[in-house]
DNA sequence: AATTATTTTATAATAATTACAAGTTAACAT
DNA sequence: ATGTTAACTTGTAATTATTATAAAATAATT
C-alpha cells in the first residue's frame, strides 16, 4: 500500500494528511498483528526519532473515530489496532499470546429487540493449534 | 443468597472462607450491574470502612479464577465483573453507559479449527432501546 | 507567500492495577 | 480448646496505559 493510494483514503475519510498519520496506518495495514500504541511507537521512533508518543495515540485515536481502525480489546491492560474493519472474532492464544483473526456467522440474538447495534466484538481465547501441537 | 450457601461454594472451588470474598461475590452475585473494582469497593467500605482497595483487588482475583466470576472487558478503562457465569452476550450502551445481558445462539466458526477455545467473550454495543426511545 | 486551524511534540497529570511487606486470621492438627 | 502455619488483609508505594495541556510546527487554503 503506497502513499498515494493512503492519501486518497484520508481525503475520502476528511482526515489531514500528515507523514505521521500514513506512517501509523501504513504500519497497521500492512502488519496484522493487532498491535498496541507501544508496539506502534517502537516502529515508528525507528525511521523518526522525534515520533512522539502522544503522536501515536492521536493518531489512533483518529484512525478509529474515522473508521479506519477497528480497536481489539482482548487485552486487560492495553488496547490494541485492526486496520480490518471487517466483521470477523479475535483468538487469543493463552500461552504465547498472539491474537488470530477468524471469520465466522452472525448470530441469533434475544433479549435486544429494539436496540440499536453498531458494533459487534467478538472475543475468543484459549490454547491455539500451534501450541497444542 | 446467604452465607451458607456461599460458604458451600467456596469449599467446592477450594478456596478459603474469608469475610471479604463472602461480602465480594455476595454483591456481585445479587448486583447483574457488571461492577468494576471501584464500585465493589465503595460498596464494601460501607459496611466496613477498613475494607482494603487491594483486598477488592485479590478476592475478584481469587473469585475470577476459580470461575465464580467472569471478567466483562467492555470498557476500554477497567475491568467489569459477572456472576452469570453461563454463555451469554454485553451490550453496553454508548448513551447511556448501561450494560445489558442478552442470550445468543452460538456460531459457526471458521479458521480455527484445532484450536481450543476456551472461553468466548461477546461484546456487542450501541444504542439501548430506553435510549432510542 | 500569508493565514489559520489542525497537528505534533514534550511534559505533566490521571487512573486502574500490581507489588510489597507487616500484621491478622482461617483452617487444621494436636 | 489451643497452637501452628500458610494464606489473607491491609496500607503504601510502584507501575503502566492513557489523557490533558500548552507551545511550536505544519498542512491546507487564500
Amino acid at each position: 500500500m503506497n502513499t498515494r493510494q493512503i492519501s486518497e483514503i484520508f481525503k475520502s475519510k476528511g482526515i489531514k494528511l500528515t507523514p505521521q498519520r500514513i506512517a501509523v496506518y501504513k504500519f497497521v495495514k500492512e502488519n496484522p498483528i493487532h498491535p498496541d500504541a507501544l508496539t506502534v511507537y517502537e516502529k515508528m521512533i525507528e525511521n523518526n526519532p522525534s515520533f512522539s508518543k502522544t503522536t501515536v495515540y492521536n493518531c489512533l485515536q483518529t484512525l478509529t473515530e474515522c473508521g479506519l481502525l477497528t480497536p481489539v480489546c482482548i487485552d486487560k491492560d492495553k488496547i490494541r489496532y485492526d486496520a480490518d474493519t471487517s466483521f470477523h472474532g479475535h483468538f487469543k492464544c493463552s500461552k504465547c499470546g498472539e491474537i488470530y483473526d477468524f471469520k465466522c456467522t452472525d448470530n441469533e440474538t434475544f433479549g435486544i429487540d429494539g436496540f440499536e447495534v453498531e458494533q459487534k466484538d467478538l472475543y475468543y481465547s484459549g490454547i491455539c493449534k500451534r501450541c497444542k501441537k
